[in-house]
DNA sequence: AATGAATGAGGTTTCATTCAT
DNA sequence: AATGAATGAAACCTCATTCAT
C-alpha cells in the first residue's frame, strides 16, 4: 500500500483514527479473501463477519461494493507496479528482468486466481478505475522493454502495453476448472517476446 | 445449429410444433442479444419481452436461466466447429486455413463481446457444459494442425489444445472497454504459431 | 358413480360422448392416485399426464381445480351413502351393522389418506360442494341408528350427524406422519355410541 | 411464550436488541392474525405490512415462510402445556381439572380456528417441529390422567395420547364453514374419558 | 465511529388457466 | 373434442444499502 493510502481518506483529507486505519486493512483483507473464495456475488456481510467488524463500517470505509472492488484492483496493480520498480533496479539484462517479473506476477496470480475472477466479472470498468497505479504499471514495464531492446534481446516492435495485454490474457486462463494450462501460455508468450533469430 | 437441434426438443423425442420451434428460436436470439447488451445479469422476463412471449414461455423452453445460457454456449461452439471443419475442406494449405478461421473467429467474437463476457461470467463451468461441441472444435482444429505441421509450416510443438487456448486469450481482450488492442493480440499469436526460422 | 353421472356432464344435458365418457373416468382416476400422492398441490399437468390426456382435455371435463377436487370428494360420499344403504339391507342387528360400516369405511379412508387430506385442505368449503351426496349419506346412518335406537343398542341421544362428525374426526387422526393410532380412536368412537349400562 | 423466548434468538445466544423484540413480538403477532384470516396461503408481504415492517425484516427474524408457521405452532403447545401445568398446581379432583382444562383449550382453539387451519394444512410434519413443546404438553396431561386414575375417576385405560388425539379430533371439526357442533363433539369426548359405572 | 437491524426493489421460478392448432 | 404451448400474475426470497441505536 502506498504512502498516500495509508495516510488519507479516499474523499477527505484528514488522516485516518489508528483505530479506523486497522479496521480498513482488516476490511480490504478480508475483502480480498473473501472475493478469492466466493467470487463477485460475495455478500458484503461476509466481508464483514470475517474481518470482524459490522456492514455499517464496511460501508463507511467504501461507500459501495464496486468502490471496495476496485480499491482491490488498485492495490493489485500497485503491488505489480512497486514490484516491476523494484525489479528494474537491478543491473541485470533487460529481458531477463522482464521474464522473471511476469513469471513471478503470474505465479502470484495463480496463487489468487478467485479474486483475479471476481474482478474480471466486474466488467471492464475496472480498468479506468485505477488509471493511475495502471499507468505506473505501464510505465515500468516500458523501462524493462526500452532497456531490452537497446540490447537488442526483445523483439522490436514489442511495446510495454503489448506485454500488459498478455499478461491479462494469461491470467485469463488460469480459471480453477480450466481445461488450459496457463503455465504453457506463459512459455509460448516470452516466446512471442524474444527476437526472431 | 445441427439439425438435431432443430427439430427435437432436448429430453424428449418429438418433433417441436412449427410454432414452438420458432419460439425457441426468437428466445434465443433475443437472449443472445439481450446478454450482449446487458451481460449475465439479464433478466429473464427482458428476454421474454425482446422475443415477445411471455416468461413462461422461455422457461418451457429452458428451465432455468443457466440452461439458456448454456445453449447459447453450446451453439457457439457447434458454429466455430462447424465453421472449423468447412474449412478443412477445401484444399490449401493448412496453416492459412488456420490463420483464416482464426481471424475469421476472432472477428465474429468481437462482433459480440458482450455475449462472450456474459458466457465468461457464468464461471467456469461453461466449459464442462458444452463437452461435446467443444470436443468437436478441438477434433476440427486438430485436424488442421496436423496438416501444418505435415507441411512444416506450423511451428511443431503446438497443439489443438494450444490453439483453443490462445484464442480463448484473445477474446479476452476485446471487451468493449478494453485498452487493448485484440487485432494486434492476434497477430501474435499467430506469430508464435508460425514455425521458428 | 351414479346413474346421473354417468349419462350427463355438470352444466349439460347432453349425454357424452363414448370416448369422452371414458377420458373422464380416467381423469378422475388419474386424479385420485395424483392426489393421494402429492396432496393438494398436485399440479393439473400431472393429472393430466397420468390420465394420458393433454391439460386442455381436463379443463374440458373440469373448469377448474377446484371443481375436480369436489367431485372427487362426491364421488367418495357418493359411495359411502351406496355403502351404508347396502348395508341397511341386510337384516341384522342395526348397531352392529352400523360398527361394520364405520370400520370399513375408516380402513377405507385409511388406505387413502393422501386424498383425505387433499380434501381437507381444500378448505371447509368442501362440504357445501357436495350436499345432495352427503345428505344421502347423513340418511343412510339415520335410517341405522334409528334401528339401533329402537333396539336400543345406541347411546339414545345420538343422531346421524353425530356419526358423521365422529368419523370425520376419526378420519383427522389418519395422517401418515401422524403420532395417533386411529384404530384406538375409532375403538373409543364406537364405545361413546353404546348405551351407557 | 418462555423465558427463553423472549430473551434470545434461536440459534445465537445473544439477547436482542430491544427494538428487535418488539418487532419480533409484532411479526408473531401479526402471522397470527394474517394467517387465521388467510389461511396457509398468507404471503409474507402480506405478515411484513400488517407487522409495519418490511418483508426483509420478517426474513431476518424467520428464515423461511415455514420458519415463521413453525414458530406460531411452537408457542401455541407451549402456552397450552403451560396452561395444563399451571392447572395442576390447583389441588382440586384431577378429571375436574383435565375436564376445565380441554373445555378452556378447545375455546381457546376456536377462537383462532383459522390459525388451527392452517397449521393442520402444513402437513403432517407440524408435529415434529414441535416436540419439545409437545411432549411437555403431554407429560402435564400424563399428570392429570395419572391422579385422575388413582381418584378413580377417569376411564382406567385412557393414556395421556388418547387425550391429545382426542382433543386434535374435536378441532379438525372446527372450521368455521363445518356443519359440526365441535361442543357436541367435547361432550361426547369428554364422555368417552369418564369410567363407565 | 461502530453496529447490525431494517429496508424493499427486484430476481427467479411456478402453475392454474386460456387458446391457437 | 383434444392437444399442449403460451400466458403472466403471483410467490418466495436475496442482498446492497440506509439509519436508529
Amino acid at each position: 500500500m502506498s504512502i498516500n493510502e495509508t495516510l488519507r481518506v479516499d474523499d477527505e483529507d484528514r488522516p485516518l483514527r489508528a483505530d479506523a486505519r486497522r479496521n480498513r486493512e482488516r476490511i480490504l483483507e478480508s475483502a480480498r479473501a473473501a472475493f478469492a473464495e466466493t467470487g463477485v456475488e460475495t455478500q458484503m456481510d461476509d466481508v464483514a463477519r470475517r474481518a470482524g467488524v459490522g456492514v455499517g463500517t464496511v460501508y463507511r470505509h467504501f461507500p459501495t461494493k464496486d468502490a471496495l472492488l476496485t480499491q482491490l484492483v488498485r492495490q493489485k496493480f500497485e503491488q505489480m507496479a512497486a514490484d516491476a520498480r523494484a525489479s528494474i533496479a537491478n543491473d541485470v539484462e533487460q529481458f531477463e528482468v522482464l521474464e522473471a517479473f511476469l513469471r513471478r506476477s503470474a505465479a502470484a496470480t495463480a496463487q489468487d486466481v478467485g479474486m483475479q475472477f471476481a474482478i474480471a466479472n466486474v466488467g471492464e470498468e475496472v480498468w479506468t478505475q485505477a488509471p493511475v497505479e495502471l499507468a505506473e504499471l505501464i510505465a515500468a514495464l516500458g523501462a524493462m522493454v526500452e532497456g531490452a531492446r537497446r540490447a537488442g534481446t526483445i523483439r522490436p516492435d514489442i511495446e510495454a502495453i503489448d506485454i500488459g495485454m498478455l499478461m491479462c490474457a494469461v491470467c485469463s486462463t488460469m480459471g480453477p476448472a480450466s481445461e488450459f494450462d496457463w503455465r504453457r501460455h506463459l512459455d509460448l508468450v516470452i516466446d512471442i517476446l524474444r527476437p526472431r533469430l
